[in-house]
DNA sequence: CAAAGTCATTGACTACGGTCAATTAAATGA
DNA sequence: TCATTTAATTGACCGTAGTCAATGACTTTG
């Protein structure tokens, strides 16, 4: 049943149309060269409707960067299940970095990253939240690896996890602070293989 | 000689005032609580000569930092020489996630890896300029490392150190992006023992 | 159907980082 | 000593993110 008023079914088409618009510009002259003005008069709208719909500028970034989630799912489907958990995490990480060059995009990526460190009020920024996707299926992984004697044992599942998403966002942010010249995907793999080597019981 | 006019000797004691004065502001009320006209109007001049003296805001923040150069070298010198590489750069970190936590602190090193995502034209970040004494120090490990047979031979230095150092970013990174409970100097301690190991040589 | 209530919308307003043409006073040179 | 040059300083001004009291169209209630 559509429950929806048309008092409702209108805000929720205003709503519908910043956020597009909004990514449309972003996309098109980069998130710090479009103001909240340009969004609204783009829209017909006035600037206070802007802040109804979204408690900031950032916000409506963090909506599309909220889609990678759905994302991780597809991707996690397709990885071969006989794989050793070091291999799964690699494959995975390739493919996120793909869609963060591809699809994502620096600029996006950029807003993201500094609002995180910056917009925390009281909880933590979505980027570490546990509930996130990408914990779930990492967290499985890891647990086989242990489980089949693959990882070392005398680290908490939580702290190999934590270990290795650290890993993944320090090569993003170094992708985020270099000029070009810095092949994400490539770094990542290389990065990430040294760390897994790291966690890997062999090792002694 | 002191060859300073009298109009140039002035010029730096507004410099150092407003320096000062900043820093102050600064840790007393946060750097995003902290107005540029509040630091100007404390300090008898207006708004123009604090950027006549300072490109931006945050490059005030940039000088306090730079002094941490300067800290390493002081560092170094009381590392004993007969430790193995990667001891000592565990150590070196050490002392230095000591100095991030109790000197710098995470508002003043918050904004220094912003302004690294955002102000960047053209050229990099001072964080990743090769130029800076933390780059020299960790290069001579390195290398010693590779020709003592501690660390694999079939990865670059630079590749090495670049490795290294984007751990040290990560656990930054995430110490700043979390609400307390993160004990830096723990958590970068077990974060780089793990990718040393990984870069040793006896790992196959 | 009319009154009361709700809520999306408005746009003037604030606060702040940063700019720049004009001003002022010190340095230089004849 | 006085005219010219140089450079530190000023503050009005701009652009933009975000706020909020007022408005009025739509919904609910009796």
């Amino acid at each position: 049943m559509n429950s929806l008023t048309s008092r409702q079914k209108k805000a929720l088409e205003t709503r519908r149309k910043l956020l597009k618009v909004s990514l449309d510009l972003f996309n098109k002259h980069g998130f710090e060269h479009v103001s909240v003005e340009q969004i609204t008069k783009a829209c017909n709208v006035s600037k206070g409707t802007f802040y109804t719909h979204f408690p900031s500028k950032y916000d409506v970034i963090l909506e599309k960067f909220k889609e990678l989630d759905s994302f991780y799912g597809s991707v996690e489907k397709n990885i071969d299940r006989t794989l050793p958990a070091s291999e799964k995490i690699l494959l995975l990480y390739q493919e996120q970095m793909k869609y963060l060059t591809n699809v994502v995009g620096k600029d996006l990526l950029r807003t993201v990253y500094t609002a995180a460190m910056t917009n925390q009020v009281e909880q933590d920024h979505y980027l570490i939240n546990p509930q996130r996707m990408i914990f779930q299926i990492m967290n499985s992984y890891i647990e086989e690896g242990i489980q089949l004697g693959e990882f070392r044992h005398d680290i908490e599942v939580n702290q190999i996890q934590a270990i290795i998403q650290r890993c993944m966002r320090a090569n993003v942010y170094d992708w985020l602070i270099h000029n070009e010249d810095f092949d994400l995907s490539a770094e990542m793999a290389q990065f990430t293989a040294i760390v897994l080597d790291g966690l890997k019981v062999e090792n002694k």
